[in-house]
DNA sequence: TTTTCGGTTCTCTTTTTACAGAACTAACAA
DNA sequence: TTGTTAGTTCTGTAAAAAGAGAACCGAAAA
């Protein structure tokens, strides 16, 4: 396939973002290109080739993006190629994941909490209010997913 | 003040921490350093004996910090430092940023469905789902932050 | 059994990041 | 008016990240 214009941007815009959440620019690429692509999925040799970079590269990115489970290949019989794609199945997975990530910084609050000296403070009592929501928080996420269940079926 | 063993290894897990989240080294441990502070502030010169820094690193980040609106500084009459601090008040105001930031990713679920030729494929219809998620999920935070007032009050 | 294909690994280069250090500046102080 | 304080900005640099390119490797094909 050929991509066009306003797929490439899209490809550049995509990776911009994954960047920004700390991923290496060509990971986030090769997530925009697998989004984009009209078969959903991309051979390696394709993806070096659609975006223009070296076999090494891609080899590394797809490498981390198994380990981090956000890509799976399949093959196809007679075909030694494997066709990459995005388990776009598990975006309930990857989102509670990202959920309990930014709530992760509850056990910094707590350690941060048990450490200081001035409990009473009006700082601590804030940072209190803090740990107290993320812990509610953290219990909410299961719910959240439930009531999207039942509201979309 | 001098920093405890437990502090300095807290401020060093803190800092990692926000490292993770794309920030760099020195201002994540800026942000561990306020927190674990006697006073839960600082001066610029405190920050930069305290964590063994430059005063030009210093600066950059407390300018990043400030722009990001995750850091004030107070002053005292007759004293020509700046107290820094953490905006403790704000955490619910940042943790919606930061939830909002995830679900970001909707803008571009949309585009990429707007551009996609197989509407009706499985890949598409995975991809509304969580579109869909994205935009219920948004409408859900303002109401999670009032369920969590009113069971705290 | 040799060749080809599909991908990996290693080494080297380029680019970017993060910071140091010194010069600089604005405000106040002596 | 000169000096001092508190911080900023500029320039250089060490280290790390990102990727190129070539050598390599294993499985299958010829």
């Amino acid at each position: 396939m050929v991509l066009s214009e306003k797929q490439k941007e899209l490809i550049e815009r995509i990776g911009v973002f994954h960047e920004h959440k700390g991923m290496q620019p060509l990971v986030g690429r090769i997530m925009g290109l697998l989004l984009v692509h009209d078969d959903a999925e991309a051979t390696f040799e394709e993806i070096v080739e659609l975006l223009g970079v070296s076999k090494s590269a891609v080899s590394n990115a797809l490498t981390f993006l198994q380990a981090k489970d956000r890509v799976v290949y399949t093959t196809k019989p007679g075909d030694r190629k494997r066709y990459f794609k995005l388990k776009v199945n598990d975006w309930r997975a990857e989102f509670e994941r990202d959920l309990l990530k930014i709530a992760e910084i509850k056990t910094f609050v707590d350690e941060v909490l048990e450490e200081r000296k001035d409990k009473g403070s009006d700082f601590c009592s804030r940072m209190q209010d803090f740990s107290n929501f993320l812990e509610f928080f953290k219990q909410e996420i299961p719910s959240l997913f439930e009531r999207f269940k039942k509201k979309y079926s």
